[in-house]
DNA sequence: CCTCCACCGGAACGTGAGGAGT
DNA sequence: ACTCCTCACGTTCCGGTGGAGG
């Protein structure tokens, strides 16, 4: 089976929710069945995901100096002794296939063909609705047998399950319905994402806590709104290892200097001239512009390629958060200040 | 209309850390 | 002791490309 949607659209939440009550039913009626919830992006490659699907057999893997292959038949192995049916869930698939193909996913659907005792079952999910443009027609035969596809929450709903956990988490009228409301307009227009309008409320009534005041108001879910925003930055700009700062300073002081030439090129040369100061060795072109793109993706920039004819092509490359917070960490820099 | 710039981005390959199996 | 794994992070090489300017 294969389902479908956009992230905090309940798709996790309730495939877990099916699985508890199939299991529970299992065990009542006594029928051998075993569940595993792998998610594939926090695994992050083939060989993890298939050790986790072994440890779910029962079968322990060392975490890494063994060959792929051997695991697979490890895992056959644990699942042909184990017997029953083992249901998998591997969450955010498309990442895993994105990252190294539909090979495993393949051989998984195999394993029904060969195996007489211990059948397995796949659900995958995945964000992305386009992913069934990625597998192999054979694999996809026997794999898209069935489909789901959740669909975004419109304003209405989320106000709902807002609502709904307001009553259980809040004191009575510690929301106000314009709140609830803005909370779940907010979310609705990015996306339609449950989590996020969950999240806002929570971080809401921290705020309101933590001021003394009587309600949530929308006042609070617009700060709400700004804090996790920041947060989400700070904590990635923390995390980010020596060079994709150095990128990120380099497109920092690009940006003051020469705002409207914020090309690869010149940040590239900013960023050589930082290296040169503080001793160490650039990385090459292509490697910066790598990591420029981690950085688009992560949102931390913003790159746009631009065509100048004559003058070639390249990206045009604009910070997308605020200065100071580039500004902040750079003063935490002790050997580059 | 054609050229050619200045970079993009895919692919193959290298290295070193962390570890297993025999 | 030796071979063989994965994986993250880089490098080298190279074909590809949209449009300003000749």
């Amino acid at each position: 089976m294969f389902i479908y949607g956009k992230p905090g659209t309940g798709k996790t939440a309730v495939t877990r929710f099916v699985l508890q009550h199939l299991s529970a039913k299992s065990s009542e009626i006594d029928t051998p069945l075993s569940v595993s919830y792998i998610n594939c992006r926090l695994a992050g490659s083939e060989y993890r995901v298939l050790s986790m699907l072994s440890q779910s057999v029962k079968v322990p893997v060392p975490f890494t100096g063994i060959a792929t292959a051997e695991v697979f038949d490890r895992f056959k192995q644990g699942l042909k002794a184990m017997g029953g049916i083992l249901i998998s869930v591997l969450d955010e698939v498309d990442m895993l296939v994105k990252a190294s193909g539909d090979k495993l996913l393949y051989e998984l659907t195999r394993i029904n063909e060969t195996s007489p005792t211990g059948k397995i079952v796949l659900i995958g999910i995945s964000n992305d609705l386009n992913f069934k443009d990625l597998l192999d027609p054979r694999v996809l035969s026997s794999l898209s047998e069935e489909e789901i596809v959740f669909h975004p929450y419109t304003a209405d709903e989320l106000y709902d399950i807002l609502l709904d956990r307001a009553k259980i988490a809040l004191v009575q009228d510690g929301v106000t319905e314009g709140a609830l409301r803005l909370c779940a307009a907010l979310a609705a227009a990015e996306h339609g994402d449950a989590r996020r309008a969950l999240d806002l409320l929570r971080v809401a009534g921290e705020l309101a806590e933590r001021e003394g005041g009587r309600a949530i108001t929308e006042d609070y879910i617009r700060k709400a709104q700004w804090k996790i925003e920041h947060d989400r930055v700070t904590e990635v700009l923390r995390t980010l290892p020596l060079h994709q700062r150095l990128v990120l300073y380099s497109v920092y002081f690009t940006q003051q200097e020469n705002p409207k030439e914020t090309l690869t090129g010149n940040i590239y040369e900013t960023y050589e001239r930082i290296c040169r100061k503080a001793g160490m060795e650039p990385l090459t072109q292509r490697r910066v512009s790598g990591l420029l793109n981690e950085l688009d993706a992560m949102g931390i920039v913003n790159s746009k390629l631009v065509n100048l004819g004559r003058h070639g092509r390249s990206k045009r490359v604009r910070l997308s958060i605020p200065m100071e917070q580039v500004q902040s960490l750079l003063k935490e820099e002790t050997r580059l200040s």
